[in-house]
DNA sequence: AAAGATTGTTGTTGACGACAACAATTGTCA
DNA sequence: TGACAATTGTTGTCGTCAACAACAATCTTT
């Protein structure tokens, strides 16, 4: 959880003392980050981090991770996509899908149709039951992005989405 | 480094399309995305994936990745810190951090001093030649900062890290 | 038809997180 | 004091994931 909530920058000068090993220092208690805060990388990642594991939580029960869920959705609003576009639209490699697409198609939530007009590339589409449960799936996102306000708050959700639309 | 060629993030601009539930799919070109947008994480995720590969195309010609940099940084700023209590403040495991301090070590950036005062644990000291080669590093990832302020904009990576404040 | 590009696939590599087990050492408590 | 539990660093395994390389089948271009 990482507490840390009042940390004003007035740091005790980061005394640096070299030779002896021993400085003992709270343990995990109070050490000081210094230069790495005001890192945007550090914050997002941690980030990043918090919000990946609330939404495998979430999701856990029907057993959907992140990028299923993506891969899930794109399908589900564009039928017919070739892994190709699958796959450049959500910035991983095709070579990553391949094994995203056995696992999903294991499942009978997706098939792969091969096309009549390019006889290398799929047209992917979602089963019967594929349609229902991302329709389950999506009721839990949305419980997930729930999580997400509750934890950064409802304004500063919308304004980091905004400030991030670029990347989407 | 590769630098992934010709960068197919060249997206025109966000074009929300919601709504109606009908699909006019583009080949390749123009997919919908519908219901990932307006999911933080996904957003976060793609923004984490660029903010890394600039980091670590910033500061490739010193092959520092952003772990061992949070890492030297913490060290630097806390001399003395055993494996364990920079281990819990990043968040890493410390089996993880092993094999990170095997490497910094190996480089001659910092050094592994056993304690006295508990003589199962190491205090961490960056080396001379480390303390010089992490002040490099610090401008270059300064310059990195400034790559993600003309990314996003300066007010909105103050305001990101605000939001995201309670992470670090 | 020949050459080149694309699509899906398989495989390898390396970074990374989660665990489990272990020796050495320290802390605790009867 | 001595037995037992906890901590620290280490090693190892497993699974996820991104980045590449190579390949056969299939377009596309010339």
């Amino acid at each position: 959880m990482t507490a840390s909530a009042a940390r004003p920058d007035t740091r005790p000068s980061p005394r640096k003392r070299a030779g002896n090993g021993a400085a003992p220092r709270d343990i995990a208690g109070d050490v000081g980050l210094d230069a790495l805060v005001g890192h945007a990388g550090y914050a997002v990642r941690r980030f990043q981090i918090w919000i990946f594991q609330d939404f495998i939580r979430t999701l856990g029960d029907v057993d959907i991770r992140p990028t299923q869920y993506s891969v899930l959705t794109v399908i589900g609003a564009n039928p017919g996509l070739s892994q190709m576009a699958v796959a450049k639209r959500l910035g991983i490699e095709r070579a990553r899908l391949v094994h995203l697409l056995d696992s999903l198609e294991q499942r009978k939530l997706v098939k792969r149709i091969k096309s009549k007009a390019d006889r290398r590339s799929h047209a992917l589409h979602l089963t019967a039951p594929g349609e229902t449960a991302l329709a389950k799936f999506k009721r839990l996102a949305a419980e997930h992005e729930r999580n997400v306000e509750a934890k950064i708050g409802k304004e500063n959700r919308a304004h980091l989405l905004r400030i991030l639309a670029g990347f989407t």
